[in-house]
DNA sequence: GTGCAAGGCCGCCAAA
DNA sequence: AGTTTGGCGGCCTTGC
């Protein structure tokens, strides 16, 4: 199997409508070829997976595959799945702003603490009683969603903002932690920034002023919320960024610094090591060691 | 919010 | 050839 030289980015799947939400079942997904390789999306995905077997690892950590299980995809991240057996279940795909038009709920996707996560797994394992709901609720919204008429778009967002909260309650009671919602959404926020703007050199001015904060403010929130600076969380989103170029792509490590605005590739190899605590050529050939041996013992 | 000093980051060069 | 390590210094970030 060779590396792709790129690593596929994906638009919004495209639809007969202009709305930018879908729900499918895995079935009419069509080929699992496409989810068995490495890409990222521009979209948020949950995936409700209800039956199947094998592994969906997301940047780089692996998540068996269960039934009654939520996966949540955030913009970004790269992804590919290992299947023996083909998965069963919904996926739900969505852009934020779809949950921004007019007349919508003033909600934000960063309240939303699946996504965009800060140290929890995007994952979640439903309980019998728990599953059941989740079940329904999604059955009703793609029943809803294969109709037609005017009051098909007010509905479809409702029911999403419903399942999400409904999610969100149960992922806050499975991965408890001690801020309030508003401010551990303000860190997702910057993350998710971060995440956008960290492969051009972007100084934290410009952070703060797309928060509406100071600089100063931004530093002390962060700091006090995930005990990192600023400047380090942008330097982990930086190696991440290199870690999936390097895992997924055949650029060398100089090529890989360049993108990510290293002009001195030996400085790049020092950062990276720090970082990670391998080189960029020793992480590269232990990655796809690892990545070799899901493939063949699932 | 402002100022300042210490430390860390980042780019240049050499060398293995 | 490309990668990695190390020294050196300007300057940005951090924390008081």
């Amino acid at each position: 199997m060779t590396t792709p030289r790129v690593l596929p980015i994906h638009g919004f799947p495209g639809t007969e409508e202009a709305i930018p939400f879908t729900i499918t079942t895995f079935d009419d997904l069509g080929s699992p070829t496409q989810d068995a390789l490495p890409h990222r999306h521009e979209f948020y995905a949950i995936q409700y997976v209800t039956g199947g077997k094998g592994n969906h690892i997301i940047d780089f950590s692996p998540y068996a595959l269960s039934p009654d299980t939520l996966y949540f995809i955030s913009p970004g991240q790269v992804h590919f799945g290992q299947f023996t057996r083909p998965l069963e279940g919904y996926a739900i795909v969505f852009l934020e702003e779809f949950l921004l038009y007019p007349g919508s709920f003033s909600s934000s996707i960063y309240e939303m603490s699946f996504f965009h996560t800060v140290g929890q797994k995007p994952v979640l394992r439903l309980n019998r009683p728990d599953a059941a709901g989740i079940k329904s609720h999604i059955s009703a919204m793609a029943r809803e969603y294969s109709h037609t008429g005017q009051e098909r778009l007010p509905l479809l967002r409702a029911y999403l903002y419903i399942l999400m909260v409904n999610i969100q309650r149960l992922y806050a009671a499975a991965y408890p932690v001690q801020n309030s919602v508003k401010e551990t959404s303000f860190v997702r926020k910057f993350k998710h920034l971060v995440s956008t703007h960290c492969t051009q050199q972007t100084p934290l001015e410009t952070y703060a002023a797309r928060l509406n904060v100071s600089t100063g403010h931004l530093s002390n929130a962060i700091k006090e919320l995930t005990g990192q600076s600023p400047g380090q969380i942008i330097r982990r989103e930086i190696a991440l960024e290199a870690k999936r170029l390097l895992a997924h792509t055949d650029l060398t490590a100089a090529e890989v610094g360049y993108r990510l605005n290293f002009e001195d590739p030996s400085y790049f190899g020092r950062f990276f090591k720090k970082a990670t605590g391998l080189s960029p050529s020793t992480f590269r050939k232990q990655v796809r060691i690892q990545y070799h041996d899901i493939v063949s013992t699932v």
